[in-house]
DNA sequence: CTAGGGTTAG
């Protein structure tokens, strides 16, 4: 199947001109926001549910003009708001223009305003926002999560010992909890027991989420059994009560694995101890039992929990479901199914569409798979982010249409979506099958010089095409540069 | 009385 040009040109960023409204938003609850017509960015594509942040804006704009001005409280308090829906970059907004009609902002408001920045992944320009406020210890927390966020590892350490050594503030609980999640990230799996090992120096209690932190990290790395391990420290020697968090993720760590007695075990456990099992709970079972493509007991707990009010199912939930469909090749009764949750009142998101978009594209129905690309982009607002793309750009090369690939890449550029390990991956592996080593050679000098560092997907691809071409020379000098990287990181 | 900590996709 050939790609088509029309369906092509669907997702040049050219096309979202046609979008253009005019200047009056109508109260329709998803309407175009902003609109930048000569640049053509997505970003600048703003939809949004203009109900409640115009309700909010509107306020915003109402005590602007009361006099006297309303406390900072209340501007603080609408400024949470608004970061609580997800609108970073309009919080910020807001925040200049509070400092510019002169509320004194004080520390409460800055740290809302740096959390924008952190999850924008702009925790840069958050450091240079302190604005003569004095940050406190909930401040550098978001700092420290921010830097999390953005993987910069090495100065999420510094920051966290300068903290101590010129005392900025004592870390507290949540500190520590952030630093150990952020180990756990990146570290081997045993670093948190020096952080343990501080906190207990320096006096300061792990609770319930310095322990779930820790439990979800093992169980993300199949290590069930010292998940285990420490939950019983938890529970029976520190006399810490596990909450369903703690629970969710020991079922995660268990469904993962297969261990469904012992998720059994765990459920029962939770039944005694009356800690309801949540919407997350269920999601973590449904995606077990999917995992395991137990596809009718996942259909049927999700309609118990729907005929008998147990949970209705959420955004995460129903796209776990939708992942079951799809994993049996079902993208029409996938796609009826987002249809329907939609009616049902609940939006689908990044993860839903690209859940489709990916099982669309391993079965060779790219344009399929591009109009809900664009469906998702233009109708539903969402942005599309660097999963999307290697989906469509992993089916468009196996299709062979090069073009589209490198008019997508482009459009990645244009939209500031940065290339990661993966999808540089898929384009090595796709050059090494078609046998055009030297652009997959190329690929991956490109991978070094930005710092996404080839792995084993990469070495594997070009290592069999290698060897296919019988080229023994290069074949061995990549196993010893692999051999090397080895012994350098032990 | 206003700020920080778990689930889903390549």
């Amino acid at each position: 199947m050939k790609i088509s040009k029309q369906a092509a040109s669907l997702v040049r960023p050219n096309q979202f001109k046609v979008l253009k409204l005019d200047s009056g938003i109508d109260s329709s609850p998803t309407s175009v926001g902003t609109f930048c017509s000569n640049s053509g960015s997505i970003r600048k594509l703003l939809f949004e549910e203009i109900t409640k942040l115009d309700d909010a804006l509107n306020m915003f704009d109402e005590m602007t003009q009361r006099q006297p001005l309303p406390s900072v409280v209340k501007f603080t308090r609408l400024l949470q708001a608004v970061t609580k829906m997800e609108h970073y970059s309009c919080s910020i907004d807001l925040f200049k223009q509070m400092v510019a009609i002169g509320v004194p902002v004080d520390v409460y408001t800055t740290t809302i305003v740096i959390k924008c920045f952190c999850q924008m992944s702009c925790t840069n320009e958050a450091y240079g926002f302190k604005r003569g406020v004095v940050p406190n210890v909930i401040t550098f927390s978001m700092l420290l999560s921010g830097l999390i966020l953005e993987d910069r590892i090495l100065e999420v350490e510094r920051l966290f010992k300068k903290l101590i050594r010129e005392e900025l503030c004592e870390p507290d609980v949540v500190v520590y909890n952030t630093m150990i999640k952020g180990i756990c990230k990146f570290g081997s799996n045993n670093t948190y027991i020096g952080l343990l090992r501080l906190m207990d120096e320096r006096g300061c209690k792990p609770n319930v989420f310095t322990y779930s932190t820790i439990i979800d990290s093992l169980c993300k790395d199949k290590m069930v059994d010292d998940a285990l391990k420490l939950f019983n420290e938890m529970t029976l020697h520190k006399g810490i009560l596990p909450n369903v968090v703690t629970y969710s993720s020991l079922i995660r760590g268990l469904c993962n694995l297969g261990r469904w007695d012992e998720v059994c075990k765990m459920l029962k456990e939770m039944e005694e101890k009356r800690i309801y099992p949540n919407a997350v709970t269920f999601s973590t079972l449904l995606n077990g039992l999917v995992i395991e493509d137990r596809i009718f007991e996942v259909e049927r707990l999700f309609k118990k929990l729907i005929r008998e009010e147990i949970c209705e199912p959420n955004v995460v939930m129903y796209s776990i479901m939708i992942k079951g469909l799809c994993k049996f090749s079902n993208n029409d009764a996938a796609i009826d199914l987002l249809r329907l949750m939609d009616e049902r009142g609940c939006k689908p998101n990044v993860f839903t569409y690209s859940t489709i978009i990916d099982s669309l594209c391993k079965d060779s129905m790219v344009d399929d798979a591009l109009k809900l690309f664009n469906e998702m982009i233009l109708d539903k607002g969402i942005l599309p982010n660097v999963v999307n793309y290697s989906s469509l750009i992993s089916g468009l090369c196996k299709l062979g249409c090069w073009d589209e690939v490198s008019k997508m890449l482009g459009e990645m550029e244009d939209e500031g979506i940065s290339l990661d390990v993966p999808i540089f991956n898929i384009l090595v592996d796709s050059f090494c099958k078609e046998g055009i080593v030297e652009d997959a050679e190329a690929v991956m000098n490109i991978m070094v010089k930005r710092g996404n560092d080839p792995d084993v997907v990469t070495y594997t691809s070009l290592l069999y095409r290698y060897c296919k071409n019988i080229n023994i020379t290069k074949a061995m000098h990549m196993f010893d540069e692999i051999t090397e990287k080895v012994w350098n990181r032990m």
